[in-house]
Order: structure tokens, then C-alpha cells, then sequence
DNA sequence: AGTCGATATTGACAGCCGTCGATATACCGG
DNA sequence: CCGGTATATCGACGGCTGTCAATATCGACT
């Protein structure tokens, strides 16, 4: 059954678990790998950080841009940045005195393939 | 700016909304719609009814089977199957004394074609 | 060294959420 | 009408979570 590991739980782990949700019904342990990956990005704040993030390819964002487009203290983005890092959907690297954060390809496409019935 | 409405805003409107999440920088609104859809599925209990019910399909699932399948109470299965329908992904028939639930077709691919990003 | 700017971490607090037991509702069979 | 069964609703409780202010850390520049 999957990884069984106690650390990271990235979403690539959580996908490669199990075929496409619809598909045959997924066990507890399954299912409890996969909400971890979905509550990571079900949340305003962090939807529009992995949205910016996205849309700033070639680059990455860094925190400064980030913290003033959302409504936010910077605490709280950076909290939320730590959150989808441990999930495994961003990357961070710094550069300076500045954190660059990217998207990690494929980590969307991972959960969105879970989700699809077709 | 979408529907704008008080009441359903189902899964289908958090996908009406906008393009894919890594398309465009998405708003204050439509990030809060999507991530209400997305908290709506992000829970173990959940996902396997999702599954489940997707499994059966044909008859639909009655309270019944799924309860004793999941290791929870009847009152949590009831709450769990009410929070999937009132975002969109469930439909309940009653038939008798039972009562069957079913996927709202398109649903779940809405959702996902929301966060693929090729 | 010392300061400043950018980011991360900590601690605290309010509000939400999943779960349960108890109860209500609705339907069926006698 | 009455007992039984299936489901929904209610109220309560513990735990998780998003947010902030304060503080720590680290790098750059003088």
C-alpha cells in the first residue's frame, strides 16, 4: 500500500496510491493520503498563492510580491507557503536575501488526475 | 464575476468561474468558492463515500451499505452525504424508506479540470 | 561590528469541523 | 393505530486551523 512512510506524504505519494477516485473505492488509509494533498489546497489564501506562483513562471514568485497581493501578514503567507511546501506542491530556493517559490510540475496534475471519472 | 448568488453555489459554479488555476492569478471570490468546493471532498470519510458511490453506479448507494463500510456512525455518514450535496457533487433520491445517493455527473471532472495545468 | 531588510518561527486566540449520543421524522408492515 | 426500521437533525465537545503580534534568523551593505 503506497509509501507507508512517516515523513514527507508528498501529493506525488498520494497519487501514486490509487487509481482515479471513481474507478474502485479507496481504502482508509488511501483516502486519509489523499484529503491530507486536497486540504492542503482547500483554502483562499493558498489557492491564490499556488495561482500567482503558477502565473509567475520562469521566475518564481518571491514572498515580498506574494505578501501584498494577498491580504495578508507576511507570517501568515509564509505559513501557508510552508503548508503547500510540506504538501509537495511548491519549491523553495533562495536567492539572496530573498525565497523564491515554484511550482512543482506535475504535483496539479497528480490530484487532478485522481479526481477525473472518465 | 460568476453566479454572485447567496445560496447553492455548487461545484459547478466554482468551475464556471475561471480558468484553470494555473492559467491566471485567480481572486478573492473565486478562490473562495473553489477552495469551499475543494474542502467540501478534502476529508477521508468523504472521499471514500465519493468513491464508493461512484462505484455502485446503476442503483446509487443507500445510507445503509455505505455506514456499516465506513467505520462511523450513522448520524456522521447522514452529515457527510449532506455536506457532498450541498456542494454540488451528490444527489439524493428517496425510495421508500431508504434513501439513494448518486454522483452528480460532470461534478468531480469540473473540479479537476480546474486544476490541471497543461 | 552594526544596522537594515526579508523571511521564518513561536505563542496565543477565535472560529470551524468531525464525531457522537439523543432525539425527531418519515415510512412500512401488521 | 402501533411498533419497528431507516434516515435526518440537534446539541455538545474536543481538536484542528487560519490569523496575528512578537520575536528570531539570516543575508547584505556600510
Amino acid at each position: 500500500m503506497s509509501t507507508a512512510t512517516l515523513l514527507p506524504l508528498t501529493v506525488k505519494d498520494a497519487a501514486a496510491c490509487c487509481a482515479p477516485l471513481a474507478r474502485e473505492p479507496l481504502g482508509a488509509e488511501q483516502a486519509e493520503d489523499l484529503a491530507r494533498s486536497l486540504k492542503a489546497i482547500a483554502d483562499p489564501a493558498r489557492l491564490r498563492l499556488v495561482s500567482l506562483i503558477a502565473a509567475s513562471e520562469g521566475q518564481g514568485a518571491c514572498v515580498c510580491d506574494l505578501t501584498d497581493l494577498l491580504d495578508l501578514g507576511q507570517p501568515t503567507v509564509s505559513h501557508h507557503l510552508k503548508v503547500l511546501m510540506d504538501a509537495g506542491f511548491l519549491t523553495r530556493s533562495k536567492r539572496g536575501t530573498w525565497a523564491y517559490y515554484a511550482l512543482v510540475p506535475g504535483s496539479l496534475d497528480a490530484l487532478s488526475r485522481l479526481l477525473v471519472t472518465t
